[in-house]
DNA sequence: AAAGCAGTCAACCGCCTCAAT
DNA sequence: AATTGAGGCGGTTGACTGCTT
């Protein structure tokens, strides 16, 4: 049982469309705006399905589309973020202009997917087949480049409305740890030892003792602030991502531009952007951080 | 030259979410 | 609180193109 189709589709153009169609679609859109897609065809002169007039515009048609190969830079930012997001095809694309979910969809699964192994869940048995049988040399610009170990990787599903925990991994030393947070931190306290490494259950309990808080200021930034001096010398820390409102998602959504020049700004020991800097550097910096999401707890 | 294979990507399908009623 | 419908999303399909044999 499944939801009645959006619209009857008896007399309606399927397939490619045709510049004619186009056309029109973009001239009722440059006048009337997007949205109201299920009465837009008639009111357009188009004999489509609302969602494939959504579709095509959004994927197709709108202005502000980008064309032209995936570069380099976009395709690392692609293998970060499905690393720490899954396939949210739209959230990834979200963070590259231009580029529509669709087609990182449709390039995952035709470049990444293979390089990176059975990590997509995108792929059915059928297709992994199919694409083994099918593969050949990798028609890849840059050479392959070997991706982390993604199974101690664990997708964060942005779905969740409330994530509350996230325990990240750190395989830095003290020195660096410390680099990566505002310049007026002080010197962390020595490591603790391996017993205080947190992991799965035991951490959770822990968890309070170790961590500083994390808070949305009121510009809608996020920050985190260590509880007390040396945290950061920890191998492992949580956060706890239960401050309310404020979702993962929409920390991922972020302005990760600003954020970064707010803790660049922040001299403040009690109140370094530290977080943010952290988010920033997984995803859009280098690989030296090496960090894993290890565990997160979401209320359904 | 032609047939078959491999790869790409636009478009479709069906389910989900959420706001309006 | 329950229902409905629009919009959104991820998975999948199939037409098309280029390459290989």
């Amino acid at each position: 049982m499944g939801r009645s189709p959006c619209c009857s589709k008896e007399g309606l153009n399927r397939g490619a469309w045709t510049s004619t169609e186009d056309k029109l679609l973009k001239d009722y859109i440059r006048v009337h705006g997007e949205g109201k897609w299920r009465s837009l065809p008639p009111r357009a002169g188009l004999k489509r399905c609302g969602k494939s007039c959504r579709l095509r515009w959004l994927n197709y048609l709108r202005p502000d589309i980008k064309r032209g190969n995936i570069t380099h830079d976009e395709e690392e930012l692609i293998i970060r973020l499905h690393k720490l997001l899954g396939n949210r095809w739209s959230l990834i694309a979200g963070r590259l202009p231009g580029r529509t979910d669709n087609e990182i969809k449709n390039y995952w699964n035709t470049n990444l997917a293979k390089r990176v192994g059975g990590q997509s869940s995108t792929c059915t048995e059928k297709q992994l087949t199919h694409q083994t049988k099918r593969r050949k040399v990798l028609p890849i610009k840059a050479q392959p480049q070997p991706i982390p170990d993604t199974k101690s990787s664990v997708v964060v599903r942005t779905k969740a409305t409330k994530c509350t925990k996230s325990f990240f991994h750190l395989q830095k030393s003290e020195k660096d740890s410390y680099g990566m947070c505002s310049n007026n931190y002080p010197k962390p306290n020595p490591r603790p030892d391996s017993d205080n490494i947190m992991t799965s259950e035991s951490s959770r309990t822990s968890l309070s003792e170790c961590k500083g808080g994390l808070w949305s200021e009121p510009h809608g930034m996020v920050s985190f602030s260590p509880s007390r001096e040396g945290d950061y010398s920890l191998d492992h820390f949580g956060i706890d991502l239960d401050v309310g409102e404020l979702c993962l998602t929409e920390f991922l959504c972020s302005d990760f531009q600003r954020l970064t020049e707010e803790s660049h700004k922040n001299n403040d020991d009690n109140n370094s952007s530290f977080l943010p800097c952290l988010v920033n550097q997984l995803l859009f910096r280098d690989d030296q951080y090496d960090t894993k999401w290890i565990e997160e707890q979401c209320e359904p």
